[in-house]
DNA sequence: CGCCGTGTTGACCAGTTTCAAGATTGGTGG
DNA sequence: CCACCAATCTTGAAACTGGTCAACACGGCG
């Protein structure tokens, strides 16, 4: 059933996304160091289309992956047709690193996606004899826990309107471009809906009023420029008043 | 300020809480096996009042904790007076494992408690050392992040029935006594609230609403029998109808 | 040019919050 | 042991946010 079956056995040296500081959801991650390179030799680079699975909640957890280009989300789906998105992954980041036995999420394309899959026995293994790859790891981990933890807040505490705010200014730390604020939102309204506990009419709704408020500007519905990141903060850290 | 300084140096053997297997966002940690006795040599006890606090959100990261007795809050709290908690820990909880330099919460003590406070260096050291401590707190982080994922599920797309439902069972699983299904609900109707996004008036007729339809049993208010696990479930699980 | 998937907008409605008043509970001191 | 006080919990009524259902707009592509 899912895109993990097609594995290739192309090894590949795919190059690191250039460093940055951001705080937030979508925080970039650490660079690994260069004696990290053992890490950049096991993989399979695995190619898949959007809207494809990658691997589902329950599947037994052969490998771990990282994403090269596009964008993953990772989900859990009930019997009722509710969707909670519980992370949106871009080019650097890790997933399913720590997931043990069986995958605890289902992992789908957003986009077209490249990611290489390492064998956990071989992460298991290069963790075991590597400290530096140890330590980068439980970085990401740690760093990981930090955003569910800001996602928690954002689900249980802010308005969709902030919720929203928040989202696009997420976004905008880690995939926007350098000074002008300008993001490819490469997710869906009902992406972003299922990733804010809202539905995709008030996502929509609240992007509309963001617009009114000139404190956004869509080029088209899948291309937003952040035209005043100061208040934008404001609203997403809650403060009464801009 | 935080009681973390108030760090005595008595050292302890604390007992583990006995085994067992359960789902939902409480789920009891596994088992350190015998050979992790190390870690019980190493910690330093300590005793917090109901409400004190253990430490703050962006404190160093000097400790990490395991909980003895009573139960403990993480959580975030924001300049307007929000406030969204992210964990409940119960005794034989890790937590602040994966806090590298600074913490990213705040804990509090939801009753009094003791436990035992672990310096980071030496857990670090510890688990460079010693591979089965080392796959112990990666077996923890796992189950952390799994509960984590739940929780999202839980504020973006449960009612706040649902949630209650939810939050009892998940009580119930971890600290309810043998067969009988009865909780002693440690934390106020406002811990619940913030713990699942809701407003402690919502709580409270959740609750009220459960009682009526006969799903659970008020003792007293903090002292809850849940008599009907089953349609709990299927409440808490958003099936139609039950 | 027309179709289909996606996004936007409107009107109405349900669930949750807010504000406010009581009821319980637990602790303290007479 | 009881009375009182403070904290917590419950309940009610009104307001409001976000959800639902439905129509329409837009944009890419055959």
């Amino acid at each position: 059933m899912s895109a993990a079956s097609q594995l290739s056995t192309i090894s590949t040296r795919p190059s690191f996304p250039p460093a940055s500081q951001a705080i937030g959801a979508f925080a970039r991650p650490s660079q690994p160091r260069d004696d990290l390179a053992a890490l950049q030799s096991i993989g399979t680079r695995l190619r898949v289309r959007r809207g494809e699975t990658i691997f589902n909640e329950g599947d037994a957890a052969e490998y771990s992956y990282r994403l090269v280009s596009g964008s993953v989300r990772l989900c859990r789906h009930r019997a009722n047709g509710r969707r909670q998105i519980a992370r949106f992954l871009f080019p650097g980041d890790l997933f399913a690193l720590a997931d043990l036995s069986e995958h605890s999420f289902t992992a789908e394309a957003v986009s077209d996606v490249v990611l290489i899959a390492y064998r956990q026995r071989q992460i298991a293994q290069l963790s075991d004899e590597n400290p530096a790859i140890r330590h980068y790891f439980v970085k990401q981990l740690s760093r990981k826990a930090s955003e569910m933890q800001h996602h928690l807040m954002v689900l249980g505490r802010q308005t969709a309107k902030e919720r929203v705010a928040s989202f696009l200014l997420a976004l905008c730390d880690r995939i926007g471009s350098e000074e002008d604020g300008v993001i490819d939102v490469l997710m869906s309204r009902r992406d972003m809906a299922d990733y804010l506990g809202l539905t995709l009419e008030t996502v929509s709704r609240s992007i509309s009023e963001l617009k009114r408020e000139r404190l956004i500007q869509a080029i088209t519905s899948r291309n937003i420029k952040l035209l005043d990141i100061e208040s934008l903060r404001a609203l997403a850290d809650g403060d009464e008043e801009i």
